[in-house]
RNA sequence: GGUCCGUUCGUCUAGUGGUUAGGACGCCAGGUUUUCAUCCUGGUAACAGGGGUUCGAAUCCCCUACGGACUACCA
């Protein structure tokens, strides 16, 4: 008798891992670590034909990119393993064996084509067919056929389906730790197949072998599973386990326009949905919030404001504080649209907490792959540049003046600023520039500065062409910081390329 | 179509019978920055509709509308 939590992720290597799992992945890691539980990873693969190599190695590296680590696992291996369905493959039919001798289940062996044809049929009737009650006494299945008749099916390898025996006509009373109680009919339910004629067990017999075996306690997991969950209710009693406790979370929306956020709305709408980058085997590349530049803590930290709020005015969360505070209780019920600005205001807050010479390192990172050769003071430039960015590219976008000589001038700027004088104070300034030895930004404050107040010529006069001179239109820091980094033989080069430019 | 779930500012949400319905993102305005961005201050804006229950409903109940999920030998 134990009470302990244990909860698993349980994707399928169909595709890469998109957020809406991922959030599901990390509201199972805060919970188990909340009660100092189990949080285990389990890849269900019972379907081959779906399989797209390198998913599972995919979903272990965003969970780690992400810092959700796994306690059991694949590579992690303990007593409850093996952790893919695909190497658990011979234990399931034991146990739809179990259940047709019990009654629950029976072999059905109607083909795919009369099947098909029963659905076509029913639908031009405006009505939906469904494997169930209604209809399983006129079907092929051991239902109907005498024992001797199925068994011949079976010693002749005829092939052949398990079915859930679903009740006719009960009440259902269902719980869930976030909507509370559901009523359902059983008559509504059809008799789900549990074991495919590949020789596989469906999701939905591996799923709960998979969960009884784990000692699962709580199953944690999308909505779009809440129509199932009466069969999962049901095939628990038909074993006569106890069920975990279920809780469904809301699912995440597309931010305009209707629906579940989908693998095809980051690229259209320009933001990714996926934490890495993802390639195709046709060549098709979707986008990571990796390599776009977002940092784990605040994806993490979006995520899991995306139907959960800890009832606080915080916002910022580190996952040791997540862990403190999460509680499913505080889950939402309703669908959340994903937005992508308050993404973005997360990835802000979290990049200004890097201290510069973190910044420094990865901007160099950053440099270095665009291969930019310099030999300005980068950690200067980071310590300017730093509360204007967002990403580590904003620097860049921010600053390439400092690594690049203008080579044209913002005509609009150009307009504003330049008149009949600008020449000559140009001239002015680069031979007082020229004079000063130390080239920190005081010294060349008080030398500039002070000369413009002498001849009373005002600011903006001098200040703006020789922004304009230095970065090539009306943006970036303070001018006097920009020579300092700049160094006296560039700035004066650069003041030099405008006069020649406007005379 | 059927079943289930849901519905507070444009978006994410707080709120559990008595609040000027709060915060954040976005947007707008002002200030700072002799530039741009940042930053600061302020503003805009919501209880889906209709019935009940109650002295009193965003909060409880019912109906309607709308949205979503599911409806495979996929998970």
């Amino acid at each position: 008798m134990t009470n302990r939590v244990r909860v698993r992720f349980a994707p399928s290597p169909t595709g890469p891992l998109h957020i809406g799992g991922v959030r599901t992945a990390l509201f199972n890691y805060l919970f188990s670590k909340k009660q100092q539980g189990e949080f285990l990873l389990r890849i269900e693969d019972t379907n081959h034909n779906r399989f797209v190599p390198g998913t599972e190695e995919y979903i272990i590296e965003s969970l780690e990119w992400l810092g959700i680590s796994y306690d059991e696992g694949p590579g992690k291996e303990k007593e409850a393993g093996p952790y893919r369905q695909s190497e658990r493959k011979n234990r399931y039919r034991a146990y739809a064996e179990k259940l047709i001798q019990s009654g629950a289940a029976y072999y059905a062996f109607d083909s795919q084509e009369t099947l098909d044809q029963l659905r076509k049929e029913k639908e031009s009737q405006g009505e939906t067919f469904s494997y169930n009650w209604e209809n399983r006494n006129r079907l092929s299945n051991s239902l109907v056929l005498s024992e001797q008749e199925v068994q011949k099916k079976l010693d002749l390898g005829a092939p052949f389906v398990i079915r859930f025996k679903s009740p006719e006509n009960e009440q259902l009373i269902l719980n869930d730790l976030i909507r509370g109680e559901i009523k359902v009919d059983s008559a509504i339910l059809d008799d789900k197949i549990l074991f495919k004629s590949d020789g596989m067990p469906t999701y939905h017999l591996a799923n709960i072998v998979d969960d009884h075996l784990m000692k699962i306690s709580h199953v944690i997991r999308g909505e779009e599973w809440l129509p199932s969950l009466p069969l999962h209710y049901l095939l628990y009693r038909a074993f006569g386990w106890e069920a975990p406790k279920f809780a469904h979370l809301p699912l995440i929306l597309k931010p305009s326009g209707h629906g579940k956020l989908s693998k095809r709305d980051g690229d259209k709408l320009g933001f990714p949905v996926f934490p890495l980058e993802w390639k195709s085997e046709s060549g098709e590349i979707s986008s990571g919030y990796r390599e776009n530049g977002y940092l784990p803590e605040a994806v993490i930290n979006m995520l899991a404001f995306l139907g959960w709020n800890p009832g606080t005015e915080q916002e910022l969360f580190s996952l040791e504080e997540l862990i403190e505070n999460f509680d499913l209780r505080k889950v939402n019920k309703s669908g959340a649209k994903f937005d992508p600005d308050k993404t973005k205001w997360f990835q802000n807050q979290y990049f200004q907490k890097l201290s510069t010479d973190e910044i420094t390192i990865h901007f160099k990172e950053y440099l270095e792959k665009e291969k930019i050769d310099y030999t300005v003071d980068v950690h200067k430039i980071v310590i300017l540049l730093k509360e204007r960015a967002t990403f580590i590219s904003d620097l860049w976008e921010q600053g390439s003046f400092f690594f690049q000589t203008p080579s044209a001038y913002d005509q609009k700027a150009i307009d504003k600023t330049v008149k009949p004088e600008t020449a000559a104070y140009l001239t002015r300034v680069k031979e007082l520039i020229a004079s000063v030895n130390e080239f920190s930004s005081e010294n060349l404050s008080a030398v500039i500065k002070g000369w413009i107040s002498e001849e009373k010529i005002g600011f903006g006069k001098v200040m703006m062409p020789l922004r304009l001179a230095l970065v090539g239109e009306m943006k970036g820091p303070d001018v006097m910081d920009i020579l300092s980094v700049l160094g006296k033989k560039e700035s004066l080069k650069r003041i030099e390329n405008l006069i020649d430019k406007i005379k």
